[in-house]
DNA sequence: CTTGACCCTCCCGTGACTGGAACCTTTATG
DNA sequence: CATAAAGGTTCCAGTCACGGGAGGGTCAAG
């Protein structure tokens, strides 16, 4: 397959795809063209990395994500200890941008919004 | 003021304050020495933005609120605006980071996490 | 034979800094 | 007075995960 028909498959703009050859992540073969030749599993790894990464994963935690999914001995625990991290960041995420959420409507609340100049948005962050 | 200083009153580090210098932000005189010397309004400027910062607005956003901010008869309308659009864009990584989150933790809930190989969130992420 | 779709590599840019090297100035101490 | 530590300076490179675009080669259809 190339990279085009691959990219339509999964999902990931061909972009992507020849970076995630770069950093080490598939190694299509390649035609007398020079084009890449992508393999039935190469595709399923890129699938797998798309979803992973939709889900928030870092590309190091994919690296290890990708080395227990082929390690057919692998514990549950050690992909479970990496996607708890990952929650535990998701959870951090979302506490951080509620606390923000939380005081920037509060300012938005008790602002106007008129053609007055006075903005309490304005004056608080201005507050030293 | 020296830039240590400005950096402890501040809270913001010496290299981002350098920064700030580079894109603009702030233009503290120097002595005869080459050393930045910071006014008493150059420091409240980069409280000001240390703040909005904070509360998840971009550089380009801090530009548009500090001119704002030092414009005397400006609308609070504009800054209205400026601080809903963000407050929608927090809203929305907000979404993104639960939607993540409800999956991640379904799966991380239906994995044994134990010494046996069999893991639900590889099979998820696998699939095609 | 040409057109247009597809593919290639290479390099630069993103946002908002952070780290480090190499060097200079000020301040404190023996 | 010499020296060492602390603090200042510039500049270059790296981060993360790609995206844009130049400049060119290849392939299938009409």
């Amino acid at each position: 397959m190339n990279i085009g028909e691959v990219s339509k498959n999964t999902g990931l703009p061909a972009k992507t795809i020849r970076y995630y050859e770069d950093i080490g992540f598939v190694t299509p073969a390649r035609g007398d063209n020079g084009y890449r030749s992508f393999s039935e599993k190469d595709q399923h790894k890129l699938v797998f990395l798309g979803r992973a990464r939709g889900l928030g994963f870092s590309i190091e935690d994919c690296r290890t994500l990708m080395a227990l999914y082929e390690d057919q001995g692998r514990a549950s625990a050690d992909v479970k200890r990496v996607a708890q991290k990952n929650l535990s960041e998701i959870d951090r995420k979302i506490a951080d941008l509620q606390a923000m959420r939380g005081t920037l409507s509060h300012l938005v609340a008790n602002c106007a919004g008129d053609g007055r100049p006075d903005c309490p948005i304005l004056e608080d962050l201005g507050r030293a």
